[in-house]
DNA sequence: TTTATCGTTCTCTTTGTTGAGAACTAAAAA
DNA sequence: TTTTTAGTTCTCAACAAAGAGAACGATAAA
């Protein structure tokens, strides 16, 4: 596409920015990511250019091809970029879905569910003689309940305020 | 202390509560637990008896000392678990703390806040010809604040119902 | 003092993870 | 048809994590 092929393809970005991808990187690696992925992740949710391609991504980072294929996938997979393509280009642009923040919300509500769950059969084949330990699982088991009840209503009130 | 030291100091299980035990197990490790101190909480939230010492956890589990030893350590520099003594008896016996699952839930609450700090910083740099990116990013920060700001009350509404 | 108890720590092996680099593939362009 | 583009997949090496088992240590008991 361009006449200028052998110019490089990285991202510009300022020592801040790179330092602030690293932090944000390292904050997902402790959510589970590997690294790769977790840079890639903190970089289109940092860079200025929130669409970045194959190379970009690649060089920008200084990762290999299998490192950033993967990674890519991997986030795609587990809904967290997605991709454009624009018509008479052949690359793939890749963006964050923090514009879905929404859905991931529920996602992550939804996981509360299934901890609630997995509690509620601990629970259910407890013998009656710890009573205490007993009540503590209830409690949590049912605070979980609540908010998970709640927290629809709690969205609601923060669209509103946010009119 | 026992005349009978050949005896097993495992704890009695049904095959449901060993089965329970590797399926909360698991829950652990996808939250980022390393096998053995995943099966010990959940041993520890599982078994009737809720207070074990070091070889009954050991041997109800298979595990190796070190396994165990640093599995216990691990949990208890987390503040998962807690362990009593009884006067006369050097043993240790450990515990879930399921009982401070308050305070947990603070400190989960506290992640959150941390993770909006650093979204504040990446909204920050961010600039202003990404408007839609910029505005995403801005409300995720945000409901984060929010509902971090209405959790106390929500919870003050729970204890309340609960009484 | 010697022995037993209750763990901890060290070494080593096994297994899993991460990612580099090259080979490969599918589609489009020339 | 041949070449280029845009990635994917394979192989391999480096490294890290997990845990077994033995050696060690610290306190208490005999």
């Amino acid at each position: 596409m361009s006449e200028f092929n052998d110019m490089t393809d990285q991202v510009t970005l300022s020592e801040k920015q790179k330092q602030l991808i690293e932090r944000v990187g390292v904050q997902h690696e402790k959510a589970g990511f590997s690294p790769a992925a977790a840079r890639v992740i903190a970089l289109l949710l940092v860079s200025p250019v929130p669409e970045l391609g194959f190379d970009q991504i690649r060089e920008s980072l200084g990762l290999s091809k299998s490192a950033t294929s993967n990674a890519l996938n991997f986030l795609i997979n587990t809904d967290k970029i997605d991709y454009i393509t624009y018509t008479g280009d052949r690359k793939r642009y890749f963006k964050s879905k923090i514009s879905s923040w929404r859905e991931s919300m529920k996602d992550a509500i939804i996981k509360i569910t299934g901890t609630a769950a997995l509690m509620e059969e601990i629970l259910e084949q407890r013998p009656d003689s710890t009573p205490e330990f007993n009540k503590s699982l209830s409690e949590v088991i049912d605070f979980m309940r609540y908010i998970n009840q709640e927290l629809p209503a709690l969205y609601e009130k923060w669209e509103k305020r946010n009119t």
